[in-house]
DNA sequence: CGCATTCACTTAACATGTTAAGTATCTCGC
DNA sequence: GCGAGATACTTAACATGTTAAGTGAATGCG
């Protein structure tokens, strides 16, 4: 009823395969993406109910458990570029859920740290995010769930030489 | 030398947690996110000397196995949403990658195909795209990848019913 | 037939991803 | 102690993600 998508507007087979390439709905890329895609769905609407996005929450997240941090050092934790966090930072802030203070031995630093405010936000949004992560691992299997991790750690360190691109080698 | 996370401003232990949470940095999202990460990150640099990004070779990759689409069954394929996959199309269409036409039988519909020059720019890409691919393979190992991949599958089919949001459910 | 709904897209608006520049500090060699 | 280069961010500019609203065309029903 959602929708048909035999008959074409032509009557051509569904394949015509002009460039030789893998199955792209199968690369590598996609599956990540969507499972990634898959797993965030479930999240989203509570995040969205307290105003937050994911990567604000990822910010917040990685704050509460330390005392402060500089910027760099958040963006390495948060896996964010450091133009995406310095504009989610001026938000937080603006929004009184996380503080900022330049460090007295390095002016150019400025020291991160979660609000008062912040942690209260934190505190009534985490019920929820755990129930869901354990609903996730419930329905795919805790024991799945870890041999997956373990599996998307090995997949980064077998990559993690294999510069992209401004790869910094040793002798160049 | 690159960094020295030890000996933070203060002599804090490195961690507060002030509000219970797993640890952040393991959390499947996050893993999935680094690891697609690692991925593309091998293949961006080629797809740039192109001219491309990352969905623009998705959806030109999608539409090469095609005669033509329409618009909503292209956003599914190449796990676009509409609005980007209509700017996106937009901009390929000026640079003459793919063509455009209105179905015949319904007018609300437009039938996307790519273009000759397209698939010349496809030709020219797809060689190194598939020497990157194998490499990875390679590193990772077949067998891995291919075990990666159906796990990656299975998450997304556990997690299916468990709607995000608007699901709409028959009997509500 | 007439018209409210639904559909297939497109636009708009705001947030983030991504690369390149810009700014203020800091470091180091001379 | 000064000037070149490195650092830590921030801004800018452009592309995409994401949700909501808009537009024109089809559908269904009285």
């Amino acid at each position: 009823m959602t929708k048909k998508s035999a008959d074409p507007v032509n009557g051509h087979p569904p394949a015509t395969r002009q460039v030789p390439m893998r199955d792209f709905s199968r690369s590598l890329p996609m599956s990540l993406l969507r499972a990634r895609e898959a797993v965030m769905r479930q999240f989203r609407p509570s995040l969205r109910e307290h105003g937050l996005t994911e990567q604000q929450w990822r910010i917040l997240r990685a704050l509460a458990a330390i005392e402060a941090v500089e910027v760099t050092e958040l963006a390495r934790t948060a896996f964010l570029l450091g133009p995406s966090l310095s504009r989610i930072l001026r938000d937080l802030e603006a929004r009184n859920l996380i503080e900022r203070k330049t460090a007295k031995a390095d002016q150019r630093r400025s020291m991160v740290s979660i609000s008062k405010e912040g942690l209260k936000l934190m505190a009534s949004v985490a019920p929820t995010s755990e129930a869901i992560y354990a609903e996730i691992t419930r329905r795919f299997g805790a024991r799945k769930l870890a041999e997956l991790q373990e599996m998307l750690g090995e997949l980064e360190r077998s990559l993690a030489g294999l510069g992209g691109a401004d790869e910094t080698i040793a002798g160049e």
